[in-house]
DNA sequence: CCACCATACTCAATAATCTGACTAATCAGA
DNA sequence: TCTGATTAGTCAGATTATTGAGTATGGTGG
């Protein structure tokens, strides 16, 4: 049941349609949930009639119409439930680390190319964050922003996600110089 | 379709039952794949109705029979076929950093309380983790143990294990102190 | 001796997520 | 001018994952 509070997590900030929603969730960006355009529309749509979030048409001329949502004092409060309860633990689930468990059963030049590529959208995805902290920090260095900016959760999943993809990026690096030592070790025997 | 990679790669080692293999996907071993049992025990019969692992009972005289599992070639044929193919990104999807995403909106106690925890817990999955690796490699040093050594796909994702904890312990730490001095901050005025 | 935990599983039902296709308009580039 | 990308969604269906309960036996702590 987080989808629902990550939607509402993330309509705190700016009113947003669905397909706006949708871009922030999307791979490439989400740094702190992900999730695919049908799943938002869905859960828009379960939130506003249970009233935790109100929409609102916006039409434009050159492009479709569309629908800004923003949360209500019942989203707020749902919110602050969430909060309270214990979160259950976040579990790893990657194809990449299922590949390396099997390293030394399968052929590991597919292993090297998938780690560097791995690599490679990690200093992506930290270039992107970098960004974004300056953009939402603004003149302000860190500490004093953290101290007394008036908005810092986005910031805080910003370093979150940076922490993520700077540990990723590094574990990917050193695995596949590990792989390629040892297939130029195999490869002079 | 990753699980039934994941369990074949979990089989390479060892001969497992679905309880055995049941405790290594539990939350505080998983280091490279995370799955309840009923998800394993389905797994498994599929598997081995297509003949990708072999089963054999075992009958204890002060325990249940169990029925241990072990990969066929075709089980390993399956497994290259899925490392030939590219890797499906990992995304994040974790209840406390939607938390901390609100967390100016959001009782900041709990918070803290919940990173705490969280800290805790992942340095406690870093000491296990590092026990791992030396029983894994044995007098070996590790430089010479991921050139030399026969089985380094376990040890590699158990780097991964401890890479990911240690950024997720630190950025707990560092996100729970920058929440008490504002807490702190707050107080005084 | 009795409650509880560990071993070793099974079954059913629901909830969450993903795959894939489809509508319909505008805009930018070759 | 035709192609493809972007905006803004919707629908159906399959697959995965979670919740919750139940079976049966043996060992352990109080």
């Amino acid at each position: 049941m987080a989808l629902r509070h990550a939607v509402l997590a993330a309509l705190l900030d700016h009113e947003l349609s669905g397909y706006q929603l949708a871009k922030a969730f999307d791979l490439g960006v989400a740094n702190f949930w992900h999730a695919l355009p049908q799943q938002l529309y869905a859960e828009l749509a379960k939130l506003e009639k249970a009233g935790m979030i109100e929409g609102r048409d916006v039409v434009q001329d050159t492009r479709p119409t569309k629908r800004l949502f923003r949360v209500t004092d019942a989203g707020l409060a749902e919110l602050e439930r969430f909060t309270e309860a214990a979160s259950k633990p976040s579990f790893l689930r990657d194809d990449l680390l299922v590949k390396i468990q099997a390293a030394d059963h399968v052929d590991t030049g597919h292993l090297i190319e998938q780690l560097t590529e791995r690599a490679a959208f990690a200093q992506a995805k930290l270039d992107l964050f970098g960004q974004l902290l300056l953009r939402m920090r603004g003149e302000r260095d860190e500490e004093e922003f953290l101290l007394h900016g008036e908005r810092i959760g986005p910031y805080l999943t910003c370093l979150g996600g940076i922490t993520y993809e700077q540990g990723n990026r590094d574990w990917c690096r050193r695995t596949a110089e590990v792989l390629e030592q040892r297939q130029a070790a195999r490869a002079r025997s």
